[in-house]
DNA sequence: AATCTCGCCTGAAGGC
DNA sequence: TGCCTTCAGGCGAGAT
C-alpha cells in the first residue's frame, strides 16, 4: 500500500522517463476513481512536463498550464511502458508522452486520485491545509509537542492527522512508535517532550529509510518499473501480530485504532 | 473545536 | 469447486 516513500520511490522512478517530455494524448478508460477525473486535465495536452515533484501522498506533474495531481491511493501503481503494452485490468489512465511512451496509472481499488490544478487557481482545498513535510526541518519533535498539549487522542492518530505531520500512514505511525517505545493508544496530550523529539526523529528515520529500500512491498506496491521494494524486511511490528518482538521476544499484539490495525509489543511500550 | 464514524472499492484469503 | 464473508485502509464528509 502506498505511503509517502512508496510515493517518493515512484517520483524517483518515473521522473527521469517523463521530465521535459511533452503530453501528446491523456487516455482516461476509468473516470470515475475517488474523485472524478476532470476534464480539464486535457489543458495538459501539448505542453512540457517542467517538473515532477512531491506533496504529502500526492504525486504533482507540472506544466505551464497547471499540475495533473495523482495519489496512488491503497492500490494505485504507476509504470511507464511503451504506448503500445497490452493494457490489464484496471488500467484507467494513460499520459501519452512525445517520445512514445506512456505514464499509465493501474488501480484496482480506485482510492486514487487524478486531478487537475490549474496555474492561475488558488489551488485544491485538499492541497491547502496540509501540515509540513515530515523530512524537512518543518517538522520535529517540538511541534509535535505543542500541538499535542490538547489532544486528548491516541498518539497514533494524532501523528497520522495531516494537518499535525503529512504522509505518516498506517504501516510507518506503528514502526516509529515501536521504535520510540510509545504506546500507540496512549493519549498524545500525555506523551512528553522528550519521547517527542524521539518520536519525530524515528519518524524521519523510518521514512527515510523506507525511500532508501524502495518502499515497503506487502501485497500491492511495486516501483515503476514493476521491481518489488525491500522494507517489510524491516518491519519490527506491522502485521507481525503473533511473532516475537524482535527486542524482548514478546508476543506483538494487534489492537483497532480509529479503525486501523495497530500492532505493538506490550512490554516495549507498555 | 475536537474527535469519531462512514463510505468509497477490489482482490485475497478463509470457512463451509 | 464455488459461494459467501471478512479484511486491507487514505482521507474527505458528515455526525457526534
Amino acid at each position: 500500500m502506498p505511503e509517502l516513500p512508496e510515493v517518493e520511490v515512484s517520483r524517483l522512478g518515473i521522473t527521469p522517463h517523463i521530465l521535459n517530455q511533452t503530453i501528446d494524448k491523456i487516455v482516461i478508460r476509468q473516470r470515475q476513481l475517488r474523485w472524478l477525473i476532470p476534464e480539464e486535465i486535457n489543458d495538459a495536452v501539448g505542453l512540457e512536463i517542467s517538473a515532477v515533484k512531491r506533496r504529502a501522498k500526492y504525486l504533482l506533474i507540472e506544466t505551464q498550464a497547471g499540475t495533473i495531481i495523482l495519489h496512488l491511493g491503497m492500490s494505485g501503481k504507476l509504470r511507464v511502458v511503451p504506448v503500445e503494452t497490452a493494457l490489464v485490468k484496471h488500467d484507467h489512465v494513460d499520459i501519452c508522452l512525445s517520445n512514445g511512451m506512456c505514464l499509465r496509472f493501474n488501480d484496482p481499488r480506485r482510492f486514487g486520485a487524478c486531478l487537475w490544478q490549474a496555474s492561475d487557481s488558488e489551488g485544491l482545498d485538499i492541497m491547502n491545509n496540509l501540515g509540513p513535510e515530515p523530512l524537512t526541518d518543518d517538522f520535529d519533535g517540538q511541534r509535535l509537542f505543542e500541538l499535542s498539549r490538547t489532544k486528548s487522542q491516541a498518539v497514533k492518530n494524532f501523528i497520522m492527522d495531516n494537518k499535525v505531520v503529512v504522509g505518516v500512514g498506517n504501516i510507518y505511525a506503528n514502526e516509529s512508535l515501536y521504535l520510540s517505545k510509545v504506546n500507540p493508544l496512549k493519549s498524545a496530550k500525555k506523551i512528553t517532550k522528550k519521547q517527542y523529539l524521539l518520536l519525530a526523529e524515528n519518524i524521519k528515520l523510518v521514512l527515510a529509510r523506507a525511500i532508501k529500500q524502495g518502499g515497503t512491498t506487502l501485497k500491492d506496491f511495486a516501483q515503476a518499473d514493476g521491481q518489488p521494494g525491500y522494507f517489510a524486511q524491516e518491519l519490527h511490528v506491522y502485521a507481525r501480530k503473533g511473532e516475537e518482538c524482535k527486542v524482548c521476544s514478546t508476543e506483538i499484539e494487534s489492537v483497532v485504532i480509529g479503525q486501523r490495525n495497530s500492532f505493538y509489543c506490550p512490554k516495549c511500550q507498555a
